[in-house]
DNA sequence: TCACCATTCGACTGATTAGTCAATCATTTT
DNA sequence: AAAATGATTGACTAATCAGTCGAATGGTGA
C-alpha cells in the first residue's frame, strides 16, 4: 500500500472516530507510520486531505454500486442490483460509509468538493429519474422521494451493521426490504 | 435572556457551523457578550458545556414531541401526532435540530450524557413498543422501524428546511412521508 | 560517475487555545 | 453600614497544533 493510502486509511479512521478538528496531522502520520513532512508533502492542508478523502470516498461509492450493473438489461433488473449493491457497500465499507454520513453536510468540507462529489454520483440519480419516469415509484416530489429512499437506505445498513446476520440471511433482508421499499413508494 | 442562557446560545450557534473543536471558548464567550472567565464560571470544562447543552436540546425535543398528545387517543392517532411533532420541532428549532444531527453520535458527548439522554426521551420510544404490543408491526421488526422512522424524519425536515414550503404544502409532505412510512410496514 | 529530482524525514516555529486567577462590581444578609 | 456572598472581568500561561525547512535517501538517465 502507497504512503498516500496509508495516510488515507489512517486519516478515515482518526477522523471518524475523533472527529476533524481533535485529529492532530502528527497523530495521522504517526497512525500511517510516515512523518509528517510526507503527509504535507501529498496533502498541501489538512483541508485538503479532508477533501480528497470525501471525493475518494464518493467514488468508491458510484463504483461498488454500479459493479456489474449492465446498461442493456431492463429496468427494474438494474434497479434491484442497484439496490443490493448500495446496500452491500454500506455494510462491507462502514468505515467509508460512516465517514460519509458524518462529513456529507460538514463545514469541512468545501463546496466545491461537494459539487464534485455531487458529479461523481450523478449516475445513479439518472436511474432514479428513469424509474418515475417508467412509472415505477410516485411522480410527485423528486427531491423529498429521493431523500426517503437514501434514508431507507441508510436504516437498513445501520440495521445490518448493528445486528451482523450470515451472508445469507443479509441478503434475504436486503431483499425483503427492497420488496418493501418498491411498494411503499409505488 | 440570562447569561447562562446567552453562552448556551452562542455555543450551539457556533458549534453547529463550525464543529466543536474549531469554536474556541473565547469566540462563545464574545458572541455571547460575556468575559471568558463568565462562561468557565457556569461551565467548568468546553466538555461540560457541550455535554449540557446537549441535555438541554433533549429536553426540548421531548417536550415538543409530545405537546398536545392525548394519552386517550388511541394507538395510530398518537403515533401520526407524534411523527408530526417530531418534524415540525425539527424545522421550527432547526438549530437545536442540526446539533443533535451532529453530536449525537460524537465523541465529545460523554456515555454519561448520551445515558442521560436517552432517558429523557425514552417516552417517545414506547410508543413503538407499543406499537409491537398491539401488533400493528412485527416483533423483530422494532429497531429497524425506529431507525426507519428517524431516518425519514431527518430527511423530510432537511428537505423541508431546504424548500420553505408553505404551511399547507409542508403539512402535505409530511403526511406524504407518513404515509409512506406506513406502507412500509403494513 | 554524476547530476537531477521526487520522496522522506522529524526537529522546529509561530500562532492559537483551554483554562486560571486575582481583582472588581453588585446584591443580599447581618 | 459593614460584612459576606456571588457574579464578572480580561490579562496571562502552559500546552498543543498546522505547517515549514533543510538535510538525507534512492532511483533514473546521460
Amino acid at each position: 500500500m502507497s504512503k498516500k493510502d496509508l495516510i488515507f486509511k489512517s486519516a478515515l479512521m482518526l477522523f471518524t472516530t475523533r472527529g476533524f478538528h481533535d485529529t492532530p496531522t502528527s497523530e495521522i502520520a504517526k497512525q500511517a507510520g510516515v512523518a509528517t513532512g510526507t503527509l504535507f508533502h501529498y496533502f498541501s492542508t489538512k483541508e485538503e486531505l479532508i477533501n480528497e478523502l470525501y471525493l475518494e470516498c464518493k467514488s468508491t461509492l458510484v463504483d461498488k454500486v454500479m459493479e456489474g450493473v449492465d446498461p442493456q438489461w431492463d429496468l427494474p433488473t438494474r434497479m434491484h442490483k442497484m439496490y443490493f449493491n448500495s446496500v452491500l457497500w454500506g455494510v462491507e465499507y462502514h468505515d467509508k460509509f460512516n465517514f460519509l454520513q458524518q462529513f456529507d453536510n460538514s463545514p469541512n468540507i468545501s463546496d466545491l468538493t461537494r459539487e464534485e462529489g455531487y458529479n461523481r454520483i450523478k449516475s445513479i440519480n439518472w436511474v432514479f429519474d428513469e424509474a418515475r419516469e417508467a412509472g415505477l415509484i410516485r411522480k410527485d416530489h423528486r427531491d423529498m422521494l429521493m431523500e426517503l429512499v437514501y434514508a431507507f437506505i441508510i436504516s437498513v445498513v445501520t440495521q445490518l451493521i448493528q445486528t451482523k446476520p450470515e451472508p445469507k440471511e443479509r441478503d434475504e433482508l436486503i431483499d425483503l426490504s427492497y420488496s418493501i421499499l418498491m411498494k411503499a413508494f409505488s
